[in-house]
DNA sequence: TAGTCTATATTGTATATCCAATATTGGGCA
DNA sequence: TGCCCAATATTGGATATACAATATAGACTA
């Protein structure tokens, strides 16, 4: 992220990464879960994880995620321009539906007792 | 974790960690989040993460963050007999209802849609 | 065509998890 | 007292995620 802790990069209205738990981990999952509402270019999944977690991911980060989930046959990607566009394979759907079932099994709870 | 991918290490009824994601990560957070229920010792701790995850955490993973987020302020401890009780401090309750907040915005729209 | 801008990509470094293996400590029991 | 066992602790190594800095590629405009 560009600025984890207070200097802010771009204009989200959420709260920041908490200074307590470092947080980090869990990208290829989110990337999944996002590519599961439909294909997008990396710039575009970056703005997206930076509405989540109010920063976006350093290019460094996010695009040897891709390709190295593409490598996995998680996503897949074509050229269209100057821009690639990602979308998740079967296997993909396959694994998201399997990952968040574990997701949810560890940390469910803590989102449900906050509601 | 003492058997990741498929053979099992201690009896859990849940499901295993997804092939797909790695899934690292946030175990400062869960364990925050396991003692705001009561004062524990190290392998209860273990035993709770274990329920959620479907592996215990090896030891060569739970003490250095148990000894890293007590030099943090998160946690302190006392020595009984043969096991230290872990508790939560005020820093590390007020970490974690931040966190938590974060923690929701980042992720909580998986858990909601798949209730 | 040259300049600019965005998107993609790579390199180098840092760090929070992760494990395997081993060592130490203290309680309980023969 | 001596032995075993669970809990704690440490060491060494691996890896996913993270950033800063830099480089390349393609589109659009002057």
């Amino acid at each position: 992220m560009t600025a984890r802790r207070g200097e802010a990069s771009i204009d989200v209205e959420c709260c920041r990464a908490p200074v307590c738990c470092d947080m980090r981990g869990m990208l290829s999952f989110l990337i999944m879960h996002i590519l599961s509402k439909g294909p997008m270019y990396g710039m575009e999944i970056a703005e997206e994880i930076a509405k989540r977690k109010a920063d976006k991911p350093n290019p460094g980060t996010l695009y040897p995620t891709l390709k190295d989930m593409q490598k996995r046959g998680l996503v897949e990607s074509t050229k269209k321009g100057n821009t690639r566009v990602y979308k998740l394979t079967s296997a993909g759907r396959d694994g998201l539906a399997q990952a968040k079932e574990y997701f949810i099994q560890a940390y469910g709870d803590i989102v449900l007792e906050s509601m």
